[in-house]
DNA sequence: TTGAAAGCGCTAACAA
DNA sequence: TTGTTAGCGCTTTCAA
């Protein structure tokens, strides 16, 4: 099937051998392998069996060189957000992101980007049109000036999770928003009255969103929003064990506790428990994000699920759709639905 | 420095102009840039300004399409070991192996692979010479056929972790051996004399190697072993918890365990706990793995760092040293150490 | 609908 | 040491 040479290497059969073989010029051959419709059935079928008994495959740098198109998307990952990496919604978003990439033969290049603080040279040269198509960040933070730099390369962007300025950005985010809503909602249905909140960063997005969620829920419910009901973490397990240990000092109170995220929450389990307050008896938790370890937690743990894969899904999908398009279709922002996964009695 | 288009592309200078600039040949300014030798100095000199001035970045496509190398290197996940996602090993892991691909500008692509029961048709196809030179292979496991195949097409393997078979592979590893062996005369230096260990999955090289510490250690202590006192985890903390009391329901006898990563640890920490066993009067507790969370754990973990940034590193150089090698180096593999950091009185 | 031919930008072999 | 030239394999006009 292909010929083999002294170093090793493979020699794969050209363009020009499989339109020898189907008994047609090189260009016809060319724009079946591409799908052009002004191609005869009988021509097609001839070029598509040349194909496959040659086990043809095209050269991608060939083609890069005469489309300008290098079919690799970059996955920016900057690096103060290395932190994804050990959250279970990192893993979810690049297997979405990857199957999509798989699905349309397009390369994922993987990109960590230094923080701005540390950056020596031009960032991330290898980000421009010469080398990707186009990038996906995710999580981004706020005051990066990297997305306009990138952009300004003339790089296509989408964002994973909704960026800090939302100036004409493509998107795609969960509903946030919603989730904490929901969560808090949930907690108030069942007759909890001094439901406080453990919040993710000021300066993320999402953990804005969460925060903003809460207060929503409060706020449709009569409930009066109190600062001394909040604290902040930064969606760490320790981070939540110092901020519940803070409410339990000034509301001792408190019998719910809404936390922004789940590695959070189980500080918070944690705190409760040395503090000797029954959960959920006493204190009902709720997290956010769904983890594998909210379900196997000591009580298992509702929380808010997000479909960190589909965010993957249609971050990729709406790349691509902005690059197939001519002039860079105009932005889009796509919100996914969360939802409550109610678990043991809280 | 760079003309722009209509469509928004970027129109980059070539070579030829570069040369033209140089007052020289095109040849002559190939020559500069990939560094060869036989270059007058003066020459040297003014291709390069013309380069500077220009802003000339060589054109990845052309040059592949020539030297049939594509400067790229897959970083291959397998879809099982996705956990690696959840860990702050492949963080640090790909931290390492990325800034060496940075620094020798070549690009990262990252592949994640199905399990070998759910591919249907030939596995990552993407993975050949026509897409990139070479692969790393992260945390194999046990039978699977992906190594072979991929050799098979003629691609350059490193493993970051030692593989299942050690047939001629390069890899590299840490010493996991070594680590476990510290951890446990550590704790038989601190007379604790029922040593328990949590090991790890017994199809993963590190769960058996440090196993095989942890006998090993015993073994030159003159304790005999006891397979009463041997549970074994998946390197969760649920696994851990459930491991831990295994161990206190067969042998409440045991005064210290040794276990084979930090997630588990925690987990046996919380079921020491929960049996009410003080930490670490009772028992004493080691953990593998150096993980933030065993810093601030309750109380702070024994454990075992592993250099995983440099493992990144180094198995990132081996493989770019072996695409250097003409005819591909022969294997080698090399072992980092490991080193045991003592935190409170465990 | 198809074939022929002109490059895309670069490296490397060959001459000079 | 340097310039010239022949491709690398492909897409895409341009004619037919």
């Amino acid at each position: 099937m292909t010929g083999s040479r002294a170093d090793g290497t493979t020699k794969r059969p050209t363009l020009e051998q499989v339109a020898a073989l189907a008994g047609v010029g090189r260009g016809t051959a060319s724009r079946v392998i591409n799908g052009s419709p002004s191609v005869a059935p009988q021509t097609r079928d001839a070029v598509m069996k040349a194909v496959a008994d040659l086990g043809y495959v095209p050269n991608q740098a060939a083609r890069s060189l005469v489309t300008r198109r290098t079919g690799a998307i970059a996955l920016v990952i900057s690096e103060p957000e290395e932190r994804l990496f050990s959250e279970p919604f990192f893993a979810g978003v690049v297997r979405g992101i990857s199957s999509v990439m798989d699905e349309r033969d397009r390369q994922l290049v993987l990109v960590l980007v230094h923080g701005a603080a540390e950056r020596r040279d031009e960032p991330a040269a290898y980000l421009s049109p010469q080398h990707v198509d186009g990038a996906l960040l995710l999580s981004q933070h706020e005051g990066d000036d990297l997305p306009q730099r990138l952009r300004e390369r003339g790089l296509r962007l989408v964002f994973g999770g909704r960026p800090p300025s939302d100036d004409g950005q493509s998107w795609v985010d969960v509903d946030n928003v919603g989730g904490a809503r929901a969560a808090v909602a949930h907690l108030l249905a069942r007759r909890r009255t001094t439901v406080a909140t453990i919040a993710g960063p000021p300066d993320m997005q999402a953990g804005r969103d969460r925060l903003l969620g809460y207060r929503e829920a409060l706020d449709a419910a009569g409930v009066p929003f109190d600062t001394d009901l909040v604290a902040t973490g930064d969606f760490t397990e320790l981070g939540g064990w110092r901020a519940m240990r803070q409410l339990l000092e000034h509301r001792p109170d408190l019998d719910a506790v809404f936390v922004a995220s789940d590695p959070m929450a189980l500080g918070a389990l944690r705190a409760l428990r040395e503090a000797g307050r029954s959960i959920p008896d006493s204190v009902a938790v709720v997290g956010f994000d769904d983890s594998p370890m909210a379900a196997v937690s000591d009580p298992p743990l509702t929380t808010v699920n997000q479909p960190v894969e589909l965010l993957g899904r249609e971050a990729a999908e709406m790349l691509l759709a902005r690059l197939a398009d001519p002039e860079g279709a105009s932005p889009r922002s796509v919100v996914l639905p969360t939802s409550l996964v109610v678990r043991g009695s809280s």
